[in-house]
DNA sequence: CCTGAAATCCATCATTT
DNA sequence: AAATGATGGATTTCAGG
């Protein structure tokens, strides 16, 4: 991992498809020894993959929500897991320092949608008490790019 | 946008590098065709892009915290934006229902640049409060897939 | 709106420095 | 580790149903 395995990262995350040629020509290598770098990322770990970026709105997914999962007692974070990983509507979970547990990430297609997914949510045992806030808009959204300059 | 077009654009989120001719063995189509379904799903913006998903510790960004920002009176969704922009912490920023005008996604290298970073969140005139929340683990992320089924 | 063919370009491997 | 050159496969354009 070096400068030029994140400016290879930074092309592939502004373009999953760009080809390996057009990622040497920005950061001056062959093709072959951009794809042996890619297929080192991925075998590391730090590529998880490629994907495509859709517009929830587009797909009917217009509705989302945070929120907050207290649960009863201890429980393991790997159990939240378990649980949580079934539904559809769970985009992202977090355990988290403070009085919650958990942070959820729903999306869903409507408010009517969101109410039926956030009652599957609570009504798991391990939950004891849920606190929703939903999204009114989205104002930013963007990819975690690599070469943020830290301070 | 049909049922194909769905179906194209869930091998695009499973791996935005796959190529034409395989996404049309899926789907049952040659590569032009599933190459014109792509550009127009990408004209009329049902697809955003492609990225490639990367690990946030690999890359030495393994600390996060969500935030809600209570801002000054009354202020336009566009001017949180405009303000929240620049930071390049800020991952993700959504204004919601509830007490907190927003909340604000944060991924930082360590605790000790999270903090400078909310330190510069909280620096913007227009917020009043911040209540911060760390994230601990990631329990689950994933992109929403297009074929979930509301109910 | 699709298929099928043709030209171009790319991915990928073996070889060389 | 990277450049180079060969080849098999992909992308992309175009003609035609």
């Amino acid at each position: 991992m070096n400068t030029i395995d994140q400016r290879i990262i930074s092309c592939l995350v502004a373009n999953a498809r760009s080809s390996y040629a057009d990622i040497g020509k920005v950061v001056g290598l062959s093709a072959p020894a951009v794809k042996r770098r890619v297929d080192r990322l991925l075998e590391t770990g730090v590529l998880r993959g490629f994907t495509a970026v859709v517009d929830p709105e587009a797909l009917g997914w217009g509705t989302e929500a945070f929120v907050e999962v207290h649960c009863q007692g201890n429980i393991a974070p790997a159990r939240i897991r378990a649980r949580l990983e079934p539904l559809p509507e769970v985009v992202a979970a977090y355990t988290v320092s403070g009085a919650a547990d958990a942070i959820v990430h729903l999306r869903a297609a409507d408010i009517h949608h969101l109410e039926t997914a956030l009652e599957r949510l609570r009504g798991l045992e391990i939950i004891d008490r849920t606190v929703s806030t939903v999204v009114l808009s989205r104002l930013l959204e963007r990819p975690p790019t690599p070469d943020r300059n830290p301070e």
